[in-house]
DNA sequence: ATTATCTATAGATCTATAGATAATGC
DNA sequence: ATTATCTATAGATCTATAGATAATGC
């Protein structure tokens, strides 16, 4: 035991993360939980004490994936500045659309509840300060090549992170609106990449006058 | 009576508001709400009957503003395209830079119970194909005059969507990871502004070749 | 003899309503 | 005599636990 006991334990948690994906926090039931995973309702407790404790597991999951998602932007080897952007964005954009639930789910929870936030800010904050240094000095160097015009790097960032998880995160919105199912439509979502990265180069183009 | 009995029940629909607005339907409690209103918990039912009618009020109402503020975006008098895309993406940022909150509770609502749009989904949908129909006319109007590159309507509506909203629904993310307080930072929004419509015109600019 | 699983239920929380009392308009 | 408001509580739902039973490793 000890060592294969976690079969269950390990659909338990599958079984969360996709609950507490769809309906957050406050919208999940863990009697849900248990019955998607097939296990009794009680077991839940036994492995994992309390709802609360079980969505910490859930939650840091999914921080790291997309803090991870963001820091690989700039873990970039060495080519133009602009070749290592467009290569950056379309990584983080299939990152994005593989877990398409990831960004709402994240924002929901924190909008609803900052303090739980708290814990990890510092892991964020940390990780953020250092990619924004790094990220502004590159484009300092490159600025001054004459490659791209000058920018702040939080802005480009921000620039870079509305354009590529929004989209997933009006989905469901636009789904309802047009009856469409995003999932099946890959040829939306090759086409929104490509727009994303056609409107960050030509952010980056130096004016010409 | 019947006539001003309704200071109370607008006490009731401006809490529910709040209430609704920053913990979403699983969240907000009806307790709360009387609590916030300063009534006692019965007269909320006495009011509004259930906690789902008070809420399809205030998601209404949200669905209407929000929905208003993209409809505006193209009910603008006869300038150059371009002039007229800056001018749209202005506005529709203040609006939403006044109900910042409302783009994340429409998300929210939409994704964790997406039976609840389809009510209003004609309503949405026939006014977004009128919308779309008219951007696409316009645009290829102003791409045959050459003022613009061409483009998809529904592409270029969500690059502005994406940009102007975005920020906003990230915002408590920013706060938690910086520390910052983002409402007291009025020149971090005129900036977000500013880039919103430099990136939007850089990208309808046609490219030089 | 420790770990895993189930049944049954306690305890907390939240929505909703019944029924009594107060306020207002006619 | 209709509308508004309050008190008290029912009823539903959900999390959590106690305690019994089954399965596994030594």
């Amino acid at each position: 035991m000890t060592k294969h006991h976690n079969n269950k334990e390990q659909d338990i948690l599958a079984a969360a993360k996709v609950e507490f994906l769809e309906k957050g926090y406050d919208g999940a039931r863990t009697t849900s939980i248990a019955r998607i995973a097939g296990v009794t309702h009680a077991m839940l407790h036994y492995y994992f004490k309390t709802k609360d404790q079980l969505f910490e597991r859930i939650f840091h999951e999914t921080i790291g994936t997309l803090v991870k998602s963001i820091l690989d932007v700039f873990t970039q080897d060495e080519m133009p500045f602009k070749d290592r952007m467009a290569k950056a964005l379309e990584m983080h954009f299939e990152v994005i659309r593989e877990n398409h639930l990831l960004p709402l789910f994240m924002i929901r929870e924190v909008a609803s509840r900052p303090e739980r936030f708290s814990m990890i800010k510092n892991v964020i904050s940390s990780f953020a300060g250092n990619l924004l240094v790094t990220m502004q000095h590159d484009i300092d160097l490159a600025a001054k090549r004459g490659e791209i015009t000058p920018i702040d790097a939080p802005t480009l960032l921000l620039d870079m992170l509305s354009l590529n998880v929004f989209p997933f995160i009006i989905k469901p919105v636009f789904e309802a609106a047009t009856g469409l199912n995003l999932n099946a439509e890959s040829k939306f979502w090759d086409q929104r990449k490509k727009e994303n990265i056609e409107i960050i180069m030509r952010r980056l183009t130096p004016s010409q006058a």
